[in-house]
DNA sequence: CGAGCAACCTGCATGC
DNA sequence: TGCATGCAGGTTGCTC
């Protein structure tokens, strides 16, 4: 489900009703996720008020009083509000209790996902530290990435989503920015040329900053029902297409497996 | 050091 | 109907 414009998404739906909200109590169903919960924030957090919220690549930071909340989403995790009486489905491992009785709720079947506790500066946290630019940003350009790709092996679809080199560049988005570039998946990303470079920078601020866009649209869904945004479905020209006429030439779209994860791109428009 | 890949989990679709 | 298999939007941390 979370690629950067679902964190983003979720990000926007749930920061007005979590902002300058006191916590009553924090529950922690299951505290195995992709790293064990800190039972001290049972402790901790209860009295202190909300912030703000923000978002560091897919990571979601909620900020308090006390310290910040660093939530990730991995590959089936959600939070929405609820009223803290409504009852508990399975997966639902963790809920922030509120003052005005609702509840962030935390869900997450795969426990692919994490919520970590910091006092320190968060971006200096481990799991920040290392995190390279964001995609809409300006400091994401051509000069960076392509020196960035010199002397790498790797196909440039691996390189892209390399969170040192940008953050949030997922699968889907991938396959998507590589066809609307016009780039093979499989090219060494050190072999690429500035222009080509250029062309892929644009498409991945394109494809993220509509999907956002996008997922703007369905917010209120998405945060009150706990259903996926569904919004990219319609957009996406490559991925879940394979063997599909390629919507610029009709060659049937190629699917393969670039490091272990489903990729699929036109062999006529993309080289 | 970089590159490749197994591992962490559950749910769901598919095929026998 | 049941069971085995393979796949899924992410990331870390092993090996070589």
């Amino acid at each position: 489900m979370p690629e950067l414009p679902e964190v983003e998404t979720s990000r926007r739906g749930i920061d007005p009703h979590v902002c300058n909200r006191t916590i009553n109590q924090v529950i922690i169903r299951e505290p195995r996720l992709r790293w064990p919960v800190d039972p001290q924030i049972s402790r901790i957090l209860p009295g202190s008020k909300i912030t703000s919220t923000d978002r560091r690549g897919k990571y979601l930071l909620i900020y308090t009083t006390q310290g910040c909340l660093i939530v990730h989403l991995g590959m089936s995790g959600s939070v929405r509000i609820v009223s803290a009486s409504e009852p508990v489905r399975k997966h639902d491992h963790i809920d922030i209790v509120m003052d005005n009785h609702t509840a962030l709720r935390y869900h997450d079947p795969r426990r692919f996902g994490a919520m970590l506790w910091t006092t320190e500066p968060v971006l200096e946290h481990d799991r920040l530290r290392h995190l390279g630019p964001e995609p809409l940003d300006d400091n994401f350009n051509i000069p960076y990435l392509y020196r960035c790709s010199r002397g790498k092996k790797v196909p440039v679809k691996t390189f892209i989503m390399d969170s040192r080199i940008v953050v949030g560049v997922g699968n889907i988005y991938a396959n998507e920015a590589l066809y609307m570039a016009g780039i093979s998946p499989k090219r060494e990303a050190g072999k690429i040329s500035r222009q080509r470079y250029e062309r892929l920078i644009a498409a991945i601020k394109d494809v993220i900053a509509n999907a956002i866009n996008v997922g703007g649209t369905t917010l209120r869904d998405f945060v009150g029902s706990d259903g996926k945004p569904g919004y990219f479905k319609q957009s996406l020209q490559v991925y879940g297409r394979a063997g599909q006429p390629c919507q610029k030439c009709q060659t049937p779209l190629t699917e393969i497996r670039i490091a272990q994860r489903s990729t699929v791109y036109c062999r006529n428009c993309q080289r």
